[in-house]
DNA sequence: ATGTAACGGGG
DNA sequence: GTGTACGTTACAT
């Protein structure tokens, strides 16, 4: 007998020899050692509420009739979920000998004669095992048992249990994961088409490991010889010999998470296809009875791999991160600033039989698209929220990372409710849930407040205070004791002390009895509290990541719990507790409103669901703070417990445009006790759409930018106007205006006709073979000329080539103006004064709204880094001037005078768009002298030799240095010692010419 | 306004 | 495995 502690991975069942179920725990020591537990003994149960007085015969009745399959039927007293309940209810527990069947019967004995309800009929067999056993996903078990061995286990060792115990833990072991990531390269037969996995081979799977295996971090499998020395690869005689072998690595390497891009739609499912061809079993996981599962829906595919995590990199940045695109070339730059190998996938088959070189270039280009998505995973901490989401609910890592919120939250309240003796009843069927859908139809869901919004800009002595109900949902549930387990459902009963919601319904007071869901929810929030006290005090920067995981693990559990009360799919479902706690929610959020009114006399200007923003006005942040607190204190003492107003932040520059849609510039205290501008909180103001081309996008971040951090409307239009006119006089960048749509079937096979559509027949016809296929992304921009939209889309390179000339129209009409007139509308700027270029802001308007600070509008930084020289824009009569070319300071068309400010600031910018250009760091090889941008995962080339790192100065820097010595007679000592100050510093950054690192 | 078709991303 | 099941946006009506 040995007692072993362990990290729960997985749980599923066996069927013995003489058919019982018995329970099978995978789960990893802190010693890396992997272990299977087998726990007899436990059977699988429902429960079944008869009608009064007929209990006994109803359970004689399903004994006989279930003969065989029926184990026992046996008798206890539960609280029913729905309606407070005076005293538990005798109901019957039917236990039966072999999990599946409890599917077989419950339908038939829910119909059978004195049977009114089953409960608790549909939970997953292992998850019975855990809810009753108190036992969570990823938490840490004490097993004591012997050590046995079986011929299903896979794992270093195998016991049969005698006891398992939960330890209670309050930080997670150190338990170190093996992750593995994988990617496919397949040789397609036809190249209009994505490879067909029941006919075209895979002819290389790459794999990066983390931690190393035998001393490797990446491997690429080939399947076939190559003539070439590569470091870390291994090369078969055929896909065959090579899929044994990779499904030999996964059990040599046995990695507890196997992760990959879009390996759920592709890799995984055309890897077993491939495997099904040659007839291996996918036996990749971690017991030698059942292969990996796949399950595939309309479009969505999951796959189970038994004892292991499966991860797909892109689902989890899909859920994390709001990006343009999510191809892994994307979502790489933009997350961990790499790039994939630079191939063209059609390339694949040329390079696949081409010479060493090429199929190097092939290798490496798998090996980094197996790298990347571990890259990201473990860069991003993709898995923490996920694993501690795991703890805290206590579904298996697995389910949560795919699952939906109403698991979760079923997990939580079937292990709460098992405690009380609340029994909860199973899904609703069709009927059902298309009852609930006409219910709501007739009595809607009332959602929550959102105040009026206040439009247009706050800044200068106007400083905007947010505050914040903290956990508002969650704390009303608590503080009013709502539940569907205290819900009055007869009025009969209203002499039990209760509370009414504002809707009229009622629930007893927590005195009379706990509801479920507050019992949980205060639970929740007490163990919120107690890990954000210990994040305080944590100094381990690894732990203190690991406590922010797990409280936003139950933030995110908490705020779960109220979504699920009007969820048509729960378990339970109450329109009336549903409504309870949005009328409280309206109720507090009014209240709060009118006291920061009346009380205090300051004037709110937003409010949504859980927050208010006041204006105030001061210049002083101190002053601004003190008084969010007072109000935060003030009002959270005139509420119930566990409500808590909070003092979020402070909004230095404030526009909101309408419900839903603001965006604020953050002021927030440093370290040194000073205030200090901060990021822009934006919300509902999107500057990224797959629809809009970059240029859309730059514009927009520009003009927020302007309009918050410099607080001025003229020079955001003048800006706006800038680039109008840019785009009229043909000036943007072409990649500026590229669009992209994905091509998914045949140009015939449209019905409407797109843009991207007409171009690919137009290109299949000028180019014939190297015309776009199917499933590639068609880039295009839109040219002048006659037809629709779509007749005139037309391929960047042609256009450059040949010179034609951009819609310009288009591009402002739909790509600029629909966005750009959202942001200005509200600030009573219309459309018309955004497209008067002509008709500048009058020098007298610009100086009463701004001073003396700045006549001219500098143009984006970007593009004027690009130009030839530093450029300003005379405002009164908008002529663009060269700095160079300056005669003192004079406009030479209108005389105008332009102030030394703004010549300043242009060369500042101008300056600091440099720097950010300043230096590149490039990476090369030591032996081969191959370049990288990147230093590899292992810090080495291909050819095995050391990267070097080099820096290099970019030219911006020298023309700005150029420039300045013309330049500085026209500015002021100070403005001149600024310049040099930031330049002596571009300096001392560049100093070393040549360094490693 | 409201319903329905298209698309993603992988090679 | 005692489980089901995308989510968003563009275009057409």
């Amino acid at each position: 007998m040995i007692t072993r502690e362990m990290i729960l991975l997985d749980c599923d069942y066996i069927v013995d020899s003489s058919n019982r179920p018995v329970i099978r725990l995978i789960g990893k020591g802190t010693d890396g050692r992997t272990c299977t537990v087998y726990v007899e003994g436990f059977k699988p149960y429902f429960y079944v509420l008869a009608r009064e007085g007929d209990e006994r015969r109803v359970a004689e009745r399903i004994a006989e009739r279930f003969q065989g399959i029926v184990t026992g039927v046996s008798f206890e007293r539960k609280f029913l979920p729905l309606g407070y309940q005076r005293s538990k209810r005798e109901v019957l527990r039917v236990e039966v000998r072999v999990p599946t069947q409890v599917k077989e019967i419950r339908d038939k004995v829910r119909k059978m004669e004195g049977v009114i309800e089953v409960f608790e009929a549909d939970i997953p067999f292992r998850y019975r095992y855990m809810i009753d056993n108190g036992i969570y996903g990823y938490s840490l078990l004490r097993v004591k048992g012997e050590v046995i061995k079986t011929s299903l286990g896979k794992t270093s060792m195998e016991m049969k249990a005698h006891e398992v115990r939960v330890v209670e833990d309050e930080v997670a072991p150190k338990v170190e994961l093996k992750m593995m990531s994988f990617d496919i390269e397949c040789l397609p037969s036809n190249d209009k088409l994505l490879p067909d996995p029941s006919k075209d081979p895979i002819i290389i799977i790459s794999i990066a490991f983390y931690p190393s295996f035998d001393g490797k971090d990446t491997l690429v499998l080939v399947s076939r010889p190559v003539n070439a020395k590569i470091d870390n690869i291994e090369c078969f005689n055929g896909e065959e010999e090579m899929l044994r072998r990779f499904l030999e690595i996964i059990d040599a390497y046995d990695p507890d998470l196997i992760t990959g891009y879009n390996i759920l739609n592709f890799d995984l499912p055309y890897l077993l296809r491939r495997l099904k061809e040659y007839n291996i079993p996918s036996k990749m996981g971690r017991v030698l009875d059942k292969g990996v599962q796949l399950k595939k829906g309309e479009r969505e595919t999951r796959i189970l791999i038994p004892g292991r995590i499966v991860a797909d990199v892109q689902e989890l940045v899909k859920s994390e991160f709001h990006l343009k695109r999510y191809t892994l070339d994307h979502v790489a730059e933009k997350l961990i600033n790499e790039k994939k190998v630079e191939l063209d996938y059609k390339d694949i088959p040329k390079l696949w039989n081409g010479n060493s070189n090429e199929i190097k270039k092939l290798i490496e280009y798998a090996r980094k698209d197996a790298i990347l998505p571990l890259k990201i995973l473990l860069e991003k901490r993709l898995l923490d929220k996920y694993l501690e989401l795991s703890r805290v609910c206590g579904l298996l890592p697995q389910d949560v990372i795919y699952g939906g919120q109403s698991a979760k939250v079923e997990s939580l309240l079937l292990r709460y409710g098992k405690k009380r003796d609340i029994i909860l009843p199973c899904k609703p069927d069709d009927q059902e849930i298309e009852r609930r859908r006409k219910e709501r139809e007739k009595k809607e869901l009332k959602g929550a407040t959102v105040l009026e919004p206040k439009v247009g800009i706050y800044s200068g002595d106007d400083k905007i205070l947010v505050l914040d109900f903290r956990s508002l949902y969650p704390s009303i549930i608590i503080a009013y004791n709502i539940c569907f387990t205290t819900l009055l459902l007869e009025d009969g009963d209203s002499e039990v002390s209760h509370i009414t919601a504002p809707t009229g319904a009622k629930f007893v007071s927590k005195e009379v009895r706990e509801g479920l869901m507050p019992e949980i929810l205060r639970e929740l929030m007490e163990f919120r509290v107690k890990v954000k006290k210990m994040m305080k005090e944590e100094k381990d920067p690894e732990r203190y990541r690991q406590l922010d995981a797990r409280q936003l693990a139950i933030k995110i559990m908490m705020n779960s719990f109220y979504g699920y009360t009007g969820y048509l799919k729960a378990r339970i479902y109450s329109l009336d507790v549903a409504n309870a706690i949005t009328g409280f929610g309206r109720q507090t959020i009014e209240f709060t409103k009118q006291k920061v009114e009346e009380t205090y006399g300051y004037e709110v200007i937003y409010g949504d669901t859980d927050s208010i923003m006041v204006r105030i006005k001061t210049r002083n942040f101190d002053e601004a703070e003190e008084i969010g607190r007072k109000i935060s204190i003030e009002i959270s003492r005139l509420l119930p417990e566990p409500l808590l107003l909070e003092f979020e932040k402070i909004y230095k520059s404030f526009l909101i445009l309408s419900k839903k849609r603001y965006a604020g510039l953050r002021v927030t205290r440093g370290d040194d006790g000073k205030w200090h501008e901060d990021v822009i909180d934006m919300k509902g103001i999107e500057t990224v759409r797959r629809e809009w081309c970059d240029l859309v996008s730059e514009v927009m971040e520009t003009i927020l930018d302007i309009l918050l951090r410099e607080n001025n409307v003229e020079k955001a239009v003048n800006y706006f106007r800038t680039v109008v006119k840019d785009l009229k006089e043909g000036k943007i960048p072409l990649e500026k205006l590229i669009l992209t749509r994905s091509l998914s079937k045949l140009p015939k096979e449209y019905k409407a006709k797109q843009p991207h559509v007409v171009l690919a027949e137009k290109l299949r016809k000028r180019q014939g073979k190297m015309a776009p296929s199917v499933g590639e992304r068609i880039a295009f921009v839109i040219v002048k000329g006659k037809g629709s939209i779509a007749e005139r889309a037309e391929d960047p390179e042609y256009v450059m080539e040949n010179g034609l000339e951009i819609d310009d129209e288009y591009y402002l009409e739909k790509q600029l103006l629909q966005p750009a007139e959202r942001l200005f509308k509200p600030l009573g700027i219309s459309k018309k004064e955004l497209l008067n270029v002509n008709v500048g802001v009058t020098l007298q308007s610009f100086l009463e709204t701004n001073g003396n600070s700045g006549v001219m509008s500098v143009r984006s930084s970007m593009e004027m880094i690009f130009d030839d020289n530093i450029q300003v824009v005379c405002e009164r009569c908008n002529t663009t001037l060269d700095i160079l070319k300056l005669k003192g300071r004079f406009c030479p068309k209108c005389f105008s005078q332009i102030s030394e400010e703004a010549i300043y600031n242009a060369i500042l910018r101008a300056i600091l768009s440099g720097m950010r250009e300043l230096i590149s760091v490039k990476y090369s090889c030591e032996k081969c002298g191959r370049s990288y941008s990147r230093p590899t995962l292992t810090q080495r080339c291909m050819c095995g030799g050391r990267l070097v790192s080099e820096i290099s100065i970019k030219e911006s820097y020298e023309k700005i240095r150029k420039v300045k010595p013309a330049v500085s007679s026209m500015l002021t000592p100070e403005h001149r010692e600024a310049i040099d100050e930031v330049l002596k510093l571009a300096d001392l950054i560049v100093a070393p010419k040549s360094s490693s690192s």
